[in-house]
DNA sequence: CTGAAAGCGCTTACAG
DNA sequence: CTGAAAGCGCTTACAG
């Protein structure tokens, strides 16, 4: 492989002349700069990315911190965030956290050693230190969603509490008497909004009190267990909204076992707006988030803090729409 | 941050011992590695990373090359991945090729230019000579599955063609006879492999013929679009083998909407073992590859190619096995 | 506009 | 067993 020096020899100038034009920094002879191109070129010279990390602290390496690429919500994020970094010509670290502190701090602190220009936080695990710490470094981060949000840097979020006011509303529209939900860990803030937004519709019907909230952790399987404790506690439940479409597809399940008809005798709302919702049987309604925009919006905003150290945080807070289907048409 | 010579100051000795302490190489006196260990831990001294890769040409980061991140497949198979690179200190570069020449291309010469430690190739589009000019570079590289893998380094397969027959042969046992079959892209050597299987076990059936096969792409959508070209073209079709499970669940849902009960007159099997099968209506059989245990596997040996750049390349082949669901069983 | 020189933080023959 | 020195491939004040 051809390097700076290999350049700088073969065009009669120095490596700093040659530096300065593959970077735009400085100015330089029209003549020089052909001259320059052309033996870069010709040579097939491109600069070593290490070397380059190792002067500039820069590592063109976005790292990305889910809690798990498992969950089918968080591909849909990271490929929105790719398709984005890959036109910058930036590379993406893949971080599963599993929400634990203890991998959370692993990672930070790798990826402060690698230099990564940049973070996108979507992990449970977070604090407000560990964040100021990274932009204290000059490492730019910005949290989306379930990131602990209260701090001043920039965020994405999502109406989550209106977006199951959304769910609820409309499933006491079609005709639901006695409606419960799955919400998702008490230590998650999107799980905690959900749950509002669904109190704010039903705190004063009479039946309403604690036993309709059944807590699942997001995953299929605690959609299906939760499902059950609720027909067991209230075999006259005729609607759910389920605080993720995950928990939305196991209750699903637990609906056909318990010989419940979907729509008519339970009607369904998920959250997100993940692809599998429009396979299931029956399709069901979500309140959809735009998770592919979101990765993108959130490399966007990165790649600008980047380019803009002292620019202003942004933060964004998104809409969330119905999406109607066949489990709450009726 | 402390470097190497902040440790090397204090310990009173050369930048060069404290190096070779660190990396356990050479030798060094008992009291010196004891003294110097000391400083390291009082300062928290960290290796730099980029300014070793520099060095070293290793940077302690493997790639992983998938089509998308999105298909549910891959997230599983690169979780496997990552638990085991986690363990080992390696960070993990997500590239989504959508199986495009010119991406794979790019990311090729990117990773090279980064110093990855190993790839781990899991797309098409990639060829012999992409390969060996990795391992020319001193970069090892595992395929698995889906990728090309007529060249002389590590692979890992599973047994396709006979997963498709077992599949097949199922149908056959309960009684479908009219067996279909959707299959994946026409230059997947996977999807090639589970078409042969397939026909191994049909062709010789009188009402056999090329009109029996679908051409899908894998994805959901092509599963129900293919399956209403069978229903059309063989309204008597009692049995359908979806090369892959994602094609399964779409295939599910153009099940219900033509009316066709499940399995009673529709027998379905699948191929992958995704999650997701157990919780479709009904459940759908599936040949199960052990999608987690092949990415961690993949990752074992490129971390044996890499402490052993010279020892023989490993051929692994896996045994895949029939899941029995509803949606098969009658 | 351009170059010499120092430096980023390590590693590794080579001597001793 | 240990150190001085060169080198990995760049970038960036500083001079001129």
């Amino acid at each position: 492989m051809a390097t700076i020096r290999d350049v700088a020899a073969k065009a009669g100038v120095s490596t700093a002349t040659v530096s300065r034009i593959i970077n735009n920094k400085g100015q330089a002879t029209p003549e020089t700069v052909a001259r320059v191109n052309a033996i870069i070129k010709e040579l097939g010279y491109k600069p070593n990315v290490v070397a380059r990390s190792l002067t500039s602290r820069k590592s063109n390496t976005i790292a990305l911190l889910v809690p798990t690429i498992s969950n089918p919500f968080f591909p849909e994020l990271a490929r929105g965030a790719e398709d984005l970094a890959n036109a910058y010509g930036l590379n993406i670290f893949l971080c599963n956290t599993d929400d634990e502190r203890g991998k959370v701090t692993n990672y930070l602190q790798s990826l402060k050693e690698r230099y990564v220009d940049g973070i996108i936080i979507n992990s449970l695990n977070l604090n407000n230190e560990d964040i100021e710490d990274l932009h204290s470094n000059g490492i730019p981060s910005i949290t989306l969603d379930r990131a602990f949000a209260t701090h001043e840097f920039s965020s994405i979020t999502v109406k989550h509490r209106e977006g199951a006011r959304l769910a609820t509303k409309h499933l006491i529209d079609v005709g639901c008497k006695r409606i419960g939900i799955i919400r998702g860990p008490e230590d998650d803030f999107t799980a905690v909004q959900r749950m509002w937004g669904y109190r704010d519709c039903v705190k004063d019907f009479d039946w309403f009190n604690q036993s309709w909230i059944a807590l699942g952790d997001f995953s299929v399987k605690s959609g299906y267990l939760c499902m059950k404790e609720l027909f067991q506690r209230h075999p006259d439940i005729d609607g759910v909204f389920a605080s993720n479409d995950l928990m939305a597809i196991g209750l699903l399940k637990a609906a056909h076992e318990w010989g419940r008809k979907v729509p008519d005798e339970l009607a369904i709302v998920g959250f997100d707006g993940i692809d599998m919702t429009q396979y299931t049987y029956p399709p069901i309604s979500t309140i959809r988030q735009p998770i592919y925009e979101m990765g993108k919006m959130a490399m966007e905003e990165l790649i600008r803090l980047i380019n803009e150290p002292n620019s202003d945080p942004s933060k964004v807070e998104l809409d969330v729409d119905l999406i109607l289907r066949e489990s709450s048409m009726r």
